[in-house]
DNA sequence: GTCTATAGTTCGATAGAC
DNA sequence: GTCTATCGAACTATAGAC
């Protein structure tokens, strides 16, 4: 990490570059550290950045920590609504599909070391589940507007749900997305490493049916 | 709080009572702010205390934080084992039964705000998701050995459901109790009003309901 | 066992040169 | 836009009186 550090500070940052420098460093902090444990000097020094340009450029710790969560859910839940788009374009919207098009986006970016995305998932589970001031505002920015959508998607989709069940599967399955975007090495312990946290697609797959049978149960609450 | 703090140091603390009040008020510290964002000077103003009998008792804020997990993580999965003991002696042990008595004591005690339980499963809840090398290593050491008691449990349960699929079953129960035990008020303003978290019943029927059926799915694929 | 006092760090933030 | 230097506050932890 110091070596990093070092070769980025030794190339000028250009138009905007130090910026997104300090992003991918605070992304790094928060996630490892939350916002109390990372500090802002950590984060410059990560960032082969001078720790000043953090309150030049962002005004405060507080607001680093919300552009971190902005900058990538907005490209979280566009792929969502895209994939919920191509869906009905292709006239293929079943329960599984919808269930998918919500987890996937966020499950494949946690297992995506290349861009940094498990950083920012560990980040995201953190906040998701918090129960503080500022995870529950920052959620309630971020996530509030798709969570009504697909609401409404798993009423249009699954026979005989209505709102408050379908507010219980939306939120069943979101719990379930964050376990399986954020992996500990759990999954992997107890089941004596037969479950492997990097096969993404089976996962998904088996978290996908489980959600699904759950929600039609839910429709049918006599069956 | 200030007021309590005053009322209780008023009256001198007698035997393990100051012990008590700080781990109560570290709970709490612990619960609103995280690890980092408690502070010693405030958890033992909460507790009426000196900020030096902190050290004199647990050592260092870290040994404190791990003090608070420990006190109720016994008795919580004391509870889960003799409520699995109940339904073998009355033999009535269903799929439903089992998942019943794993989410139970969590989410009534979160739900417990005589007893104070709600601070420590906003705590839990944080410890449980979180991917920080403390949170993994106090989840590991409070909670492997009941995890696998209910592996296990469901193995033997469900019909043909083997371990990688007793051990997702398992972990998406987990998910979707930590959602359900630190409430945050957004499954109530999703709902619009109409899920009410204070309905423990009804959220821990529908819960069981769901994750059992999800189960029953990983056990038969091609179901 | 409980207190005061404080050591020794480290924090977020800012002023001001360049 | 980037740097150095530093302020004032807060932190964990401990020494030592009682």
């Amino acid at each position: 990490m110091s070596k990093s550090a070092t070769q980025r500070s030794e190339r000028a940052f250009e138009r905007g570059e130090a910026q997104e420098a300090i992003l991918d460093a605070a992304e790094i902090a928060f996630a490892a550290s939350g916002f109390h444990g990372a500090t802002t000097r950590a984060i410059a020094e990560g960032a082969g950045a001078n720790a000043a340009l953090i309150h030049y450029y962002f005004g405060s710790k507080e607001a680093l920590f919300e552009a971190v969560i902005a900058r990538r859910s907005g490209a979280i839940n566009q792929e969502r609504r895209d994939r919920l788009a191509a869906l009905h374009k292709a006239g293929a919207v079943t329960l599984e599909a919808v269930i998918d098009a919500l987890l996937r986006p966020t499950v494949t970016l946690g297992h995506d070391s290349a861009r940094g995305g498990a950083h920012f998932t560990r980040l995201l589970s953190h906040v998701a589940s918090g129960t503080d001031e500022r995870s529950v505002r920052i959620t309630s920015t971020y996530y509030d507007a798709i969570a009504r959508v697909f609401i409404d998607e798993l009423m249009a989709t699954a026979p005989g749900l209505d709102r408050a069940a379908a507010v219980r599967g939306y939120l069943n399955a979101v719990a379930i997305g964050i376990s399986l975007m954020a992996p500990t090495g759990r999954r992997q312990m107890l089941s004596d490493g037969v479950l492997r946290e990097e096969d993404v697609d089976a996962m998904l797959d088996a978290a996908v049916r489980f959600i699904a049978v759950g929600i039609r149960a839910l429709a049918r609450p006599s069956g």
